[in-house]
DNA sequence: GTCGGTGCAAATGCTTTGCATTGAT
DNA sequence: ATCAATGCAAAGCATTTGCACCGAC
């Protein structure tokens, strides 16, 4: 699929990003350039530059295999597989940062539905909720939000 | 709001502040440090440092009054109001960036839900459609993508 | 043999921070 | 008077880019 992709565009498929094509298909979740760096250091594969992952993890999003996710003050850009029966929902807790995976239909049929009333064709969608964990919410070490 | 909170923490109210806050409640949708520094300067406000304008937008994301909002691709970090009828959603479209918010009560409902089976507290969402805008679906000028 | 890819190091650009001065309380 | 806030300029840091060499086609 990235092979075809790149040969499409006259790129090459060379060592170093069928490398990182296999350390990403390998990823569970949200990782980003630096994770997944350390990742194939830990493993094995030929060494890659930083640069080379990042012009990669372009290519593979421009390549529709991958997608960014934005985490809420997030320093660097997160991404995941963009196929398959991926979690695009997130619930993050605004206290701790812990974060899990949401997976639920509705959000797929309701986005569905918003894109079609507006005439747009929907292929994809970010669902984050921001609340209070349970952990969080018996820890009294912070006062209650402004809001 | 934001008077409060900082006499809770033992902070100053200054008229630094004030301006920021002033220029933060005037906006409608999406903004970022950069632009929110522009509209200032625009305006006629005593002139505040942006290192100011970045110290004042943490103070604030703390104090529950605005939150941040990450966007596909975005280089800066976003924000819009917290509170009110703001959207919290949106639909972008992938091949030319344009995005409009939805307004849904049914994201709402749906995470309130999501987040109380889970025992957790839903304080706040973000959902964000991906997807190619009627423009942009008439202009042949992108292959498709590979999904 | 071409022309794109890679690694390195330097550059970019948003955001943060150290420090001396200013100002709220 | 205190002690935090501001402005400036200098870091920081993830990401991008220029360039010389390397390698897929």
């Amino acid at each position: 699929m990235f092979r075809r992709y790149l040969k499409a565009q006259s790129l090459r498929y060379t060592a170093e990003r069928a490398d990182i094509l296999a350390a990403v298909m390998e990823t569970d979740g949200l990782f980003d350039a630096d994770s997944l760096l350390m990742e194939m250091r830990g493993q094995n594969s030929s060494d890659v530059s930083k640069a080379t992952v990042y012009r990669t993890l372009r290519l593979l999003q421009d390549a529709g295999i991958i997608m960014p996710f934005m985490l809420l003050d997030a320093k660097v850009t997160h991404y995941q597989l963009a196929y398959g029966r991926r979690p695009s929902d997130y619930i993050v807790c605004m206290q701790t940062g812990r974060f899990e995976p949401i997976d639920c239909d509705e959000v797929v049929r309701l986005r569905n539905r918003l894109a079609e009333e507006r005439g747009w064709q929907a292929v994809g969608h970010r669902f984050v909720v921001y609340g209070v964990s349970p952990e969080a919410a018996s820890d009294a070490s912070l006062e209650s939000p402004a809001q």
